[in-house]
DNA sequence: AGCACGCCGACT
DNA sequence: GTCGGCGTGCTC
């Protein structure tokens, strides 16, 4: 029997727990060829676990009397590609998140438990007993030589053999005289020919030529157009290219951009195998997406953040979609960005990536000045359609009716007149964000987090939307029992009355989270509004992803002016995004579309320049705000986060991990300090901020800093995590 | 993360 | 006298 004494060689494994390193086995018979990315069972203290072969390595780490066996090989070939494996190692280092849980968030949950990653499908095969079996024996059985003769013919899968009337028990028959037998199936590719069912009937544009050409060879491409400017003919073109080239795309979607109508802009278009990917699957719909991928019959996989992480038989393409988009970063456990992930997955795997947005990330707009991405501006609306117009609307001295403005009302309902429809956008769900008794200025509040209750009239209830909590609605004060209780401000459902009661002839619908909760009631709204009928439509922020309105002519904002005074630097530049995403619903097609943009602060410098100079200049002016503060992109944060039940413990646990002084002068440490909201889902929680202008520097204080972290006497005291590039310090 | 070990309070 | 609370430490 092979011990690593004879063959030199011990096995790194990553196992599943939350430890950051790897861990020593003793190989077995069979682990000669062994190879990187497959699945083994090994025994972990007092339980078995099924973990990633890394590699081999010469000389144990610990005392070698101490070193186990592995219970089992599961792959004979590996269920991480050399490309994955690169990405998830790469991945640990970057985030400094435990090899073995990057490993885990990389595969379906069944493959995590060790099933089989492939079973092909089975054929009944004729055997050579059965070629020459005597037939005159089964004269009796004509069923059985039925089947037999048919299977001179050809082979048959399961639903072949029920569709043609062969009973199971005939099958067995056959089975126990030796006569056939069950095969694997070879895994047939489908060819290639033909793979476009559908043109578009418009020919590129002169710059969607020039983009599509570009995107053709290895590389980073931030694909900058206008809502309207023909993003997603680019993406289809070079899907075009990829797939003739008989390899896969991948192309990653925001959480709520997943449509049905995302889906048939590709469906329509090819005559491919094509998967979507998102956390709606069932584990086994998961993993057939995920062997589909893997085999390479699926050629174009849609998916959402952790979609970054399907195997691909023959990459040639990755597409992130709205890269600017706030989704593709992780929150929790494993906070991974999804679109940076894609960007280093193409680099490994030496094939082009493209990040298409209306409103590129600085980040990424930074990366383009840098030269390490490729910009490609899409200029132009395509053909017909007009650039919607924006409008500011001072609040201040204007009549108003329930938050909305009289001027507003007046222009909504010329536009219904017309015939046209009209958005309103509020990023708020509910009735109203505060309940509140003016006979002793009580709130209501969440007994669990630092915030106020809002108030959702359909729902009869009070809800935290921060903890999900809900009561339900009382009529009298808290604390002086008075009746008076008034909601202040507004959500989508007060919006949606206030306008219902202004224009009772016309419909209104009200899309967010609540009101789309049912299954299909969001594609129920969505068809009704295609009808084109006159209609105002109320909605957060999922009206501005994935759905086209085209009678939309009017696009009304109504609170954006929280952004402009967040304490989160990056709120300017997210506040400007939306603007422009909610914006771009308007007017698309032939119909000239207009924006109003309710606002308390009509001077806002930032709001003028965005709205009479566009984004590019917008995003100008934020990246040199930045590059003079030295905030990222200028400089690299890294957030350490902790909560714990009792109010002073994440704050000590992070004071123990800042104690020392730090190893590089260029790296600076602010905290601990406690968030915004320092109570959360009933949970107290504090930060501690590090940023440098090195990112080796950064990585090296972190790695010391989680030192301290797991020495601190708290450390089983609370819930902790390394946050690399936060979306937020809140 | 699990899982075991270990030392202090209220129970059949 | 035990059952079990969760603090502490370890896993190749």
């Amino acid at each position: 029997m092979p011990d690593f004494r004879s063959t030199n060689r011990l096995l790194d494994v990553a196992v599943p727990a939350p430890l950051r390193k790897t861990f020593q086995y003793l190989p077995t018979d069979g682990c000669a060829n062994l190879k990187p990315g497959c699945r083994i069972r090994v025994p972990f203290g007092k339980q078995k676990l099924v973990g990633i072969f890394i590699g081999f390595s010469q000389t144990p780490s610990i005392d070698e009397a101490k070193l186990r066996s592995i219970i089992e090989i599961i792959d004979q070939e590996p269920v991480l590609s050399t490309a994955l494996l690169q990405l998830c190692n790469w991945a640990s280092g970057y985030y400094h998140h435990p090899i073995g849980d990057v490993l885990v968030n990389a595969l379906p949950v069944s493959l995590r438990k060790g099933v089989p990653a492939h079973n092909p499908p089975q054929e009944l095969t004729i055997t050579s007993r059965g070629k020459s079996a005597d037939l005159a024996k089964l004269g009796r059985a004509p069923k059985q030589l039925e089947l037999l003769q048919t299977l001179k013919q050809s082979t048959l899968v399961k639903d072949e053999i029920r569709d043609q009337n062969f009973k199971p028990h005939i099958v067995t028959a056959l089975l126990k005289k030796k006569f056939v037998t069950w095969r694997n199936r070879d895994l047939q590719i489908p060819s290639h020919d033909n793979v476009i069912r559908n043109y578009n009937n418009i020919s590129p544009s002169h710059w969607q030529h020039s983009a599509i050409k570009l995107v053709d060879r290895p590389g980073t491409f931030l694909l900058h157009g206008i809502t309207g400017s023909g993003k997603t003919e680019v993406y289809l073109r070079a899907i075009e290219s990829v797939l003739s080239k008989s390899k896969q795309a991948l192309v990653l979607v925001p959480e709520i951009g997943l449509t049905p109508q995302t889906l048939s802009r590709f469906t329509d278009r090819f005559d491919v195998k094509i998967e979507i990917m998102h956390s709606g699957l069932t584990n086994k719909e998961r993993l057939t997406a995920w062997q589909n991928a893997a085999s390479g019959t699926t050629r174009i996989i849609i998916g959402t953040r952790s979609a970054v992480f399907t195997p691909l038989h023959n990459p040639g393409l990755l597409v992130v979609d709205e890269e600017h988009d706030g989704s593709f970063k992780q929150q929790d456990g494993f906070r991974y960005s999804a679109r940076d992930l894609a960007v280093m997955r193409g680099q490994l795997e030496k094939i082009p990536v493209v990040l298409g947005s209306a409103t590129p990330s600085l980040e990424s707009l930074h990366n383009c000045q840098l030269g390490k991405y490729k910009l490609i501006t899409l200029p132009e609306r395509t053909a017909g359609a007009k650039k919607e117009t924006y409008q500011l609307l001072n609040l201040r001295n204007r009549e108003s009716y329930g938050g909305i403005s009289t001027e507003l009302i007046k222009q909504i309902g010329d536009e219904l007149g017309k015939g046209n429809q009209v958005l309103v956008f509020i990023n708020r769900r509910g009735f109203a964000p505060v309940l509140y008794c003016p006979d002793c200025q009580w709130v209501a509040k969440c007994r669990r987090c630092d915030a106020r209750l809002t108030y959702h009239l359909e729902q009869r209830s009070l809800i935290c939307h921060h903890c999900g909590i809900r009561t339900s609605i009382f009529d009298k004060c808290g604390e002086c029992q008075s009746f008076q209780l008034l909601p202040l401000g507004m959500g989508t459902e007060r919006v949606e009355e206030t306008l219902s009661s202004i224009f009772p002839t016309y419909p209104v619908y009200r899309i967010d989270r609540d009101s789309t909760r049912r299954k299909g009631a969001l594609e129920n709204v969505v068809q009704k509004v295609q009808s084109g009928q006159p209609t105002i439509l109320v909605g957060t922020q999922m009206l501005a992803k994935g759905h086209h309105f085209p009678n939309v002519t009017l696009v009304a904002m109504l609170d954006i002016d929280a952004g402009f005074f967040s304490s989160d630097y990056k709120a300017m530049e997210k506040t400007g995004q939306l603007i422009l995403q909610v914006g771009g619903r308007a007017g698309r097609e032939a119909k000239q579309g207009k924006v109003v943009l309710q606002t308390q602060f009509a001077d806002q410098p930032m709001l003028q320049q965005l709205i009479k100079d566009g984004y590019s200049v917008f995003a100008e002016t934020i990246l040199t705000e930045r590059k003079l503060n030295s905030l990222p992109p200028f400089s690299f944060h890294c957030v350490f986060r902790a909560e714990s039940p009792q109010k002073q413990t994440a704050m000590q646990f992070l004071e123990d991990v800042s104690r020392e002084s730090l190893s590089s002068a260029s790296v600076e440490m602010l905290g601990p300090i406690a968030p915004v909201m320092e109570k959360r889902a009933g949970r107290f929680r504090a930060q501690l901020l590090f940023s440098s202008q090195s990112r080796n520097s950064l990585h090296q204080v972190v790695d010391e800093k989680i030192k301290a972290a797991q020495h601190s006497r708290l450390l089983n005291r609370v819930r902790w995590s390394v946050d690399v590039d936060p979306a937020d310090l809140t």
